[in-house]
DNA sequence: CTCTGTGAATATATTCACAGCC
DNA sequence: GGCTGTGAATATATTCACAGAG
């Protein structure tokens, strides 16, 4: 049998950083405007967010599809299919208000909600997490942190105690925090997130880099910098034919 | 006119993480060694990679594609399928032999090679990832640090001085890094970009939120923490469709 | 005439399902 | 019998290209 107990007993895992992954695609139910959304073009409007409100500062009111696409990295008919998916707000001839479109595309992707998160291993990149301040700009507020190392626990890290992580419940219960950061090492990461999930946490943003067995309506995306690494390396590689092809063929 | 000089005046933007931006694909050349990957299976491959290295370290010799399969999160067809783009090394009624595999898949993914990285920008992030055990244990080195803030340069960080910004071009040089990573805050980001590219690097993995512009032989990969939050935002918000529609019809 | 919205065409990716080997 | 390798089928995503609004 080989793998034996195959890493956890649940369900098959979600593998996130929209590497495509069998989610087994929920059915199309749910807020969408017009057609609904595809999983790709959810991926991009963070960074049409992100350039409308660069606009809006700017003080420009109206764009077009071609200059939006530009400024962000996609094609032009790509972000027009994708703005029309949305419920479109363009106008022939001319384009598309900015603030309209901020205005729209904000609230779906939760700006208007409450958006508490939980920080879970104040390492190194735990701690830089929570004082990073892209977070805060874009809406998310940080809540709480917890850890599992008792050394940590009680510190203060900028305006927050350091929770134990044992207690995760106790705080996510009173803290509100909706989203979960697991920023826990590779091996404590699957315990940490089954007690996100026990507390409730259906939103989790995942550092180590595991695999994560979680429950269908639990969201996990997985940011795995060494795979980034990997990733560059590979098509850096295959700029230079001739040196792999020596070592892969030993 | 509208958006003006779009934000840089190189081509168009490589926009990373998988989000999949009209990358002008290059034309199969290379090294795949039977029909190429694509670029889906190449990133699913680090992941190949950690679970044959877990598996391995555990001892296990043989594994089938079912069990490989759930442990990489993804499903067995497809694992099956990416194995064989890479040349297969399978036995029939057998499994895949997880040593092979390894020799196999590491040097793909330039495991072999020199992976030497600089990190730009030594704030909470770039210090977290200078820190950060996860790329040493995965072949990748750090071996130069700058950033523009003179308060920082001349510091030190566990080994490595911290490089004035100014001189990356010599320290590159210097180093060998051939992969950047840009923890630099937005708005210096094109400029490091620039910098990188200028000095011969031609893989960056940027974490600021911009559309970075880099000539066509440089690999980007974007990590925005925040859009990552903000697409489980979006997700979780599906799960309650009322609460929005309120919010987007007014 | 410019620029959006969108069906149709194409390109990529994933899953099925089964032939063929161990 | 069990399991890989892979063509064919399906599902997703992107791009084209043009009708039609302003």
């Amino acid at each position: 049998m080989a793998v034996g107990t195959a890493l956890h007993p649940r369900s098959a895992a979600a593998l996130g950083t929209s590497l495509p992954v069998p989610v087994p695609r929920r059915s199309a139910s749910g807020t969408g405007r017009r057609n609904s959304l595809s999983e790709a073009a959810i991926g991009r409007l963070p960074v049409y967010l992100r350039v409308l409100q660069e606009l809006d500062r700017r003080g420009v009111q109206t764009v077009s599809s071609v200059d939006f696409a530009l400024a962000a990295g996609v094609g032009p008919a790509m972000l027009r299919k994708d703005l029309s998916s949305l419920g479109s707000y363009g106008t022939r001839g001319v384009g598309y208000p900015v603030g309209s479109l901020l205005a729209s595309i904000g609230p779906v992707l939760g700006m208007t909600q409450d958006r508490r998160v939980v920080i879970v291993g104040v390492g190194d990149l735990g701690s830089a997490l929570a004082k990073y301040g892209g977070f805060g700009s874009r809406g998310f507020q940080i809540v709480a942190l917890a850890d599992a190392d008792p050394a940590l626990t009680g510190k203060r890290l900028g305006s927050l105690a350091i929770s134990p992580a044992q207690e995760l419940g106790r705080v996510i219960a009173e803290t509100g925090a909706t989203i979960g950061v697991n920023a826990t090492p590779a091996a404590e990461a699957q315990q940490v997130c089954d007690a996100l999930v026990e507390a409730g946490v259906t939103s989790i943003l995942n550092f180590a880099p595991v695999v994560l067995s979680v429950p269908q309506h639990v969201h996990v995306r997985n940011v795995d910098l060494s795979a980034e690494l990997e990733i560059l390396a590979f098509h850096a590689q295959r700029s230079r034919p001739a040196a792999v092809a020596a070592e892969v063929g030993r």
